[in-house]
RNA sequence: GGGCACUUGGCGCAGUGGUAGCGCGCUUCGUUCACAUCGAAGAGGUCACAGGUUCGAACCCUGUAGUGCCCACCA
């Protein structure tokens, strides 16, 4: 058999993506039965997983996070799609009726920015334009990139079952979601809140406390005279309407007032009637120990003012102006404001004095854009209830957490959850019954597991809920695994999904967090490109332990292109010296191949328990290095005077002995490497070969 | 303020009780034999530090130092 000396991924991966899309085996219903024994004979019977089932009739199943429908794969999607895939694969090859469902997510929010920095770009502006035409420009805008996420997907050699394929806005999700928001309403687990909340000026919405970064800044403190008090405050042009100085209840200095004490000020705009409040939330350490409480635009001010009925007024719009209460600042940017009212403060005598003050400001975490905080209608999900079930599961162990440490984490947030802001003022998403704004679009994702697989009456749900695995980025743990866990426990009543496995990010050669900014974003295709998507893929996994983030190397890549072409010439070698070799006839081997043989089974025993314990990193270092330094460096070396010989026997069981552990070997190896191991498996010469090594039995239970 | 991790050869990381491993890089030699996208041999680490438990600690415990991440309404 004529094969080139080096491995050309170019000319092979197409060719076996389409084979295995034409094969059907990505459907879980397509899969063939399965035969009781492997050819190999390697598995020992008695096994009791569902290799024995040849049926079937076991379901695995994995969720894929739904790619955001905004852009482009990026390196971290290779990442996810690799290990679901080799977990996908590996599943099958053991026997599971395995269902990998591929997903889009409509991403609102997210979506909304990428698009509206297009529109920039061409002079337009959302706010110029209808609501509707927004909405679909932007749809069309995702479904071009659905089709372009599709096939880079394809690329990445995910054996998903793309018949399956769900959009977050498909119709049955949609009917799905507003299921679900009409049970939290009718369990009064969801209310119209008008509460304080997080507003972009930029983009014109609210966001969840997810969706806000600290952001640390050395401002000034200022000091200012507020009547017989000194008040000390970052933002003096919030200040216009206070009417209420607020001390704590056991403050000596100010014990000569009490709460309800109405004093005559001299305050920024004239004189103002001002009431003394007392209240715990005060920190006599901070500042005089007095301050004066603006409810409309900081969280803890509001807290005082709800519980002590206080009037809240509002200074600053939702474009971050002043309103008319500013006086002669009215309509000015908060920013622009600023100095030009500290001049006036001293100008009246009110400003005592001013420090350098270092603290935390809350930016949103797409544009950096200062939160506002503002008073707005809001719909907000109570998530206490919602959290106690989680937590239950997670405590018995109901849901485990790979690597483990994650349990921790999320059982202290679930533990100290806050209510959740659910409605967007953008145009992007599920519009919320009866109003103009939408649902977060993890509102929609945190349904995911059930709704993708048809709650409540299809037969997919029944079959393959609760899923799995959910494998996704350590990152969106709070954002994203949390709620699903919430929401398919309160909808469903089971836990979504028994095993969270969480990876960490993928990061530059040096280390460093990719960003467009920074210029140092790799394009995974570019490599997949150069180095063939094998090389990629098992570069992405050798060494790599969950939750750890990942330098990626492009060395590291080409290391793993070089092991490709190892593979495909140490199989070169085994094809070209099967003269006279008979498929399906056992010859007599020597005591010396039984050994080999039997390190062979104990290297596939090995990694089986590897990959069971989603030891992955491990599992493909094992086979890695039995392939090139067992198998090619010793084993065939050893066997080429048996195979140049005269003794006839001696070749035959030489020949018998390649072809075993080359086979076996293209087993282990094909979840990390499925290309080439496809492409040599289709050219070996076996008795009872399968349409695709896809459905071959793996070679240990 | 609270939480979660991490600290092992030049770089990136495995190893969780029994005399330190992998990949990349490095050095030397070799290569008409499947592969130079190769082979053979090799150099390189007092496992952050201090104390403790143990017959025995990179691994368990306590503390210290440094690094990273997350959560939190101190004006």
């Amino acid at each position: 058999m004529e094969l080139p000396t080096t491995y050309d991924h170019t000319k092979v991966e197409d060719k076996i993506y389409a084979l295995w899309e034409k094969s059907g085996f990505f459907n879980p219903d397509r899969l063939p039965k399965r035969e009781v024994l492997s050819p190999s004979g390697l598995r020992p019977s008695g096994s009791n997983d569902s290799s024995k089932d040849n049926k079937r009739r076991k379901p695995f199943t994995i969720l894929m996070p739904p790619t955001n429908a905004n852009g482009s794969l990026h390196a971290g999607h290779g990442l996810v799609l690799t290990i679901e895939d080799i977990m996908t694969r590996y599943k099958r090859m053991r026997g599971y009726k395995t269902l990998w469902l591929p997903g889009l997510d409509h991403a609102g929010f997210e979506t909304q920015v990428v698009y509206e920095k297009q529109l920039e770009k061409e002079g337009r502006s959302r706010f110029q334009m209808e609501p509707q035409q927004l909405y679909r420009e932007i749809m069309e805008f995702t479904l071009n990139n659905k089709k372009n996420i599709e096939n880079q997907t394809r690329k990445i050699g995910a054996s998903c079952d793309w018949s399956r394929e769900k959009f977050t806005l498909d119709a049955n999700v949609v009917e799905t979601v507003y299921a679900t928001f009409k049970k939290l309403s009718r369990d009064n687990l969801v209310y119209r809140g008008r509460r304080i909340i997080n507003w972009c000026a930029k983009h014109q919405t609210s966001l969840s406390d997810l969706e806000t970064i600290d952001r640390e800044q050395e401002d000034t403190l200022y000091y200012l005279q507020y009547g017989p008090f000194t008040i000390a405050t970052a933002r003096p042009e919030t200040k216009f309407g206070d009417k209420y100085v607020v001390v704590h209840p056991k403050d000596e200095r100010y014990k000569q007032y009490r709460e309800g004490q109405k004093i005559e000020v001299e305050w920024m705009n004239g004189k103002v009637e001002a009431t003394v409040i007392k209240d715990e939330a005060i920190d006599m350490e901070f500042g005089t120990g007095a301050m004066t409480i603006t409810p409309w635009h900081d969280p803890v001010d509001f807290d005082i003012a709800k519980r002590k009925k206080l009037d809240e007024e509002q200074i600053i719009d939702f474009r971050g102006k002043l309103l008319p209460i500013a006086g002669e600042f009215a309509g000015m940017n908060i920013r622009e404001a600023r100095p030009l009212i500290v001049e006036k403060l001293k100008t009246k005598g009110l400003l005592v004095k001013t420090e350098p003050y270092k603290h935390t400001v809350k930016v949103c975490y797409k544009c950096e854009t200062l939160i506002e905080p503002q008073i707005r209608e809001q719909w907000f999900v109570s998530m206490k209830e919602l959290a106690k079930p989680a937590i239950k599961a997670i405590v018995k162990n109901e849901i485990v957490f790979i690597p483990k440490h994650y349990k921790k984490i999320i059982l202290h947030w679930l533990k100290n959850i806050e209510d959740w802001n659910i409605s967007r003022q953008i145009v992007w998403g599920i519009p919320i019954p009866g109003e103009t704004d939408t649902f977060d679009t993890w509102f929609s994702s945190g349904q995911w597991p059930f709704a993708a697989l048809g709650y409540p009456n299809s037969k997919d749900f029944k079959t393959f809920y609760p899923t799995d695995v959910m494998e996704t980025a350590g990152e969106i743990i709070f954002f994203w695994v949390a709620r699903m866990i919430m929401l398919g426990l309160y909808v469903t009543g089971k836990v979504p999904f028994k095993t969270v496995y969480l990876h960490g990010l993928v990061l530059d050669a040096k280390g460093k967090k990719m960003s467009k900014s920074k210029g140092n974003v790799i394009n995974p295709l570019d490599l997949t490109t150069k180095y063939g998507t094998d090389a990629f893929r098992i570069g992405l996994i050798v060494g790599n332990t969950p939750g750890t983030s990942l330098a990626l190397d492009e060395n590291r890549i080409r290391g793993y292109r070089n092991f490709a072409n190892k593979v495909w010439n140490a199989s070169r070698f085994v094809l070209m010296n099967l003269e006279g070799f008979k498929a399906g006839k056992k010859p007599t081997l020597s005591p010396a191949d039984k050994k080999i043989l039997t390190a062979l089974s104990k290297t596939a025993k090995e990694a089986t328990k590897l990959m069971d314990e989603f030891k992955f990193y491990k599992a493909s270092e094992l086979v890695y290095h039995y392939f090139w330094h067992t198998f090619a460096d010793k084993i065939i070396e050893a066997q080429k005077p048996r195979l140049g010989g005269k003794d006839a026997k001696a070749k035959a069981a030489s020949q018998y002995l390649l072809l075993e552990i080359l086979q076996t070997s293209l087993k282990l190896l094909h979840p990390f490497m499925p290309f080439i191991t496809e492409e040599i498996y289709q050219k070996l010469p076996l008795k009872n070969k399968k349409k695709t090594i896809m459905i071959e039995s793996w070679p240990s239970s």
